[in-house]
DNA sequence: CCGGGGATTATCT
DNA sequence: GATAATCCCCGGC
């Protein structure tokens, strides 16, 4: 198991890196509790142009500011007041390319992740959906600015991570609704048959 | 199984 | 004052 080098995130296509996440690791220390979980679902929100991004247009403010930094930050915004959404930033430094990741399936440290949610170990919405795998993972608003290399929110790939084309699911990404056109973009990527992906996007 | 609505508050207009 | 990259519960089938 090791950390994925900056390369993997740096100077590359938003989608690819979005797809590229499924079946990479998430590890998390807060407060010298380890949890992780393998990534099964992602969403791509593009620079700029993209209508469902909170970067659409340039929109620049202390909210989103950490969407504009390097490769391999941490971007955390809290969604309906009370939900935690984690996400990856890409690209390089001043483009706001971003990835939420959507779902995960526990790996370690599923008791913290009981305790953190309050929910039984054979409860899948435990990670499922970004709201809910947040909070299993302890993520709060000050981890956002951080730097996935570091030590305290990091990404790893291991033997399972490489997944093979055929096994991955493309769709429009949810709850973007608003976004008109934009809303109907394949930018988000799963683990076909996975139980920890969140609801399939109705027609 | 599916749809409707309430929860709850940071953020932006 | 309105909205939001969500979640949960409830009622109806």
């Amino acid at each position: 198991m090791k950390k994925l080098p900056l390369s993997f995130y740096a100077n590359k296509d938003v989608v690819q890196v979005a797809k590229d996440l499924i079946g990479m690791l998430v590890v998390t220390r807060v407060n010298d509790v380890f949890t992780s979980g393998r990534i099964v679902e992602t969403e791509a929100y593009k620079a700029i142009i993209d209508k469902a991004s909170h970067s659409y247009r340039g929109k620049r403010t202390a909210r989103n500011e950490d969407m504009y930094a390097a490769a391999g930050t941490v971007y955390i915004y809290i969604c309906y007041g009370m939900h935690h959404m984690l996400n990856v930033v890409t690209n390089e430094k001043e483009i706001p390319d971003a990835i939420l990741i959507r779902a995960i399936e526990p790996v370690a440290g599923i008791e913290f992740m009981m305790k953190r949610t309050g929910k039984k170990r054979d409860d899948l919405n435990i990670t499922r959906g970004p709201g809910n795998l947040a909070k299993a993972l302890g993520i709060q608003k000050k981890h956002s600015g951080l730097h996935f290399t570091g030590h305290h929110i990091m990404l790893y790939q291991d033997g399972h991570s490489q997944i093979p084309e055929h096994a991955i699911g493309t769709s429009k990404r949810i709850g973007v609704a608003s976004a008109g056109d934009d809303a109907l973009l394949p930018y988000r990527f799963y683990l076909k048959g996975n139980k920890y992906v969140s609801a399939r996007p109705k027609k």
